[in-house]
DNA sequence: TGTACATCAGTGAACGCGCGTTCACTGATGTAC
DNA sequence: TGTACATCAGTGAACGCGCGTTCACTGATGTAC
């Protein structure tokens, strides 16, 4: 039964592409091993082959997740003017499509509350990837001093954070898309 | 064993006031209701004589935390001119105090992400408390169209929960003060 | 290049554990007369 | 107001279940000569 190299790369490649997206899915604590190692195409016994548990498991979807996101809006604003690359990324985290597909989107708006009890890895990534939002954004303010840019930055990011968040828990479609309507014209005015 | 009737009332109380500071301290999926029944001073047996089942706890504990967030900002900015109660407000919420206590306040922030999964009637309840911030913060925009005001209070609100839950995840203290700053500079720099 | 053997990816059963929930029981409270 | 009985809050043991983790086993892959 003994795979190739190659295979057990992709193996372990699959299984924590996998877990970024059924963590970000159901929450971190409510996927169990055995669902995600199954939903893999595998039996949960082979899990302990690639890690030496879940906790390293999350640590490394959650890595996934941030790079994905951030790739993400990295293409979005790639080779646009400030003005417009800062409206496309709004637009494109406070998109509804972003907010009814957690799966394959911002882990820190997914998964925040439950990263704010993560372990120390786990919170190092994360940090890192709110960081790469942050200079991100705070790169399209264009015509701000440095620290000015950045400082807004962190405001505009944990906006987008917060509005995707709630734009999920609200229970009124009307309510959810104003929330992020109204936070995609904040952070553009906060161009100004 | 029985107990009188203002006792049982009582103890159900403690039983939701406990689980309001459990579920925000640690997560709703990470606390055991054995655990909890504990902190309250009971064992875990009981619980089924004040509750149909943990959701309806969880529903009822929400809906504790939601009102008493919202009577502490009312507090905050209760009699004061509306700048200077918007600055109140948001500066309460977005203190090192709020984000190092997560068990006494905003259950929108320490439970973001659970909630976005939570059943029909969490959620009800959840939405019902955001509405309720957010008018609290928007009734502070003076000099505002009140659909403006309300506007900008929906931004407003996202930016302060997705900012204080930030906070909490980010690993290095110096930067998670920054996010509550800036933060708190920005709402209020919104109301100008 | 071919052969003999060691390695190890993946399987499937099993581990102990804590979960939400149920239940028989106790005995003080509440109710009916 | 006092008595007899029904109610039920809380206890503690037990239920089945799924969790993360371990393990003996299989057989293809990798390595040594």
């Amino acid at each position: 039964m003994r795979k190739s190299r190659t295979e057990t790369a992709e193996t372990r490649r699959r299984i924590v592409e996998t877990a970024a997206g059924e963590f970000r899915r159901n929450g971190i604590g409510a996927t169990g091993l055995a669902e995600l190692m199954a939903r893999a195409g595998l039996t949960h016994g082979g899990f302990y082959r690639h890690f030496d548990s879940k906790e390293q498991l999350i640590g490394e979807a959650c890595c996934t997740a941030v790079a994905g996101i951030t790739q993400a809006l990295e293409q979005t604003t790639h080779n646009k003017p400030s003005r417009a690359a800062l409206k496309a990324a709004a637009t494109a985290y406070l998109s509804a499509e972003h907010r009814d597909n957690p799966e394959s989107g911002c882990p820190l708006a997914a998964l925040g509350s439950e990263l704010a009890r993560a372990d120390a890895k786990t919170k190092a990534v994360a940090t890192a990837g709110f960081v790469r939002l942050v200079d991100l954004i705070g790169s399209q303010f264009a015509g701000k001093r440095p620290d000015a840019a950045r400082n807004l930055a962190l405001s505009a990011v944990s906006l987008m954070i917060g509005a995707l968040t709630m734009a999920r828990v609200v229970d009124d479609s009307g309510l959810s898309s104003e929330i992020l309507r109204q936070a995609g014209r904040q952070v553009q005015r906060m161009a100004s």
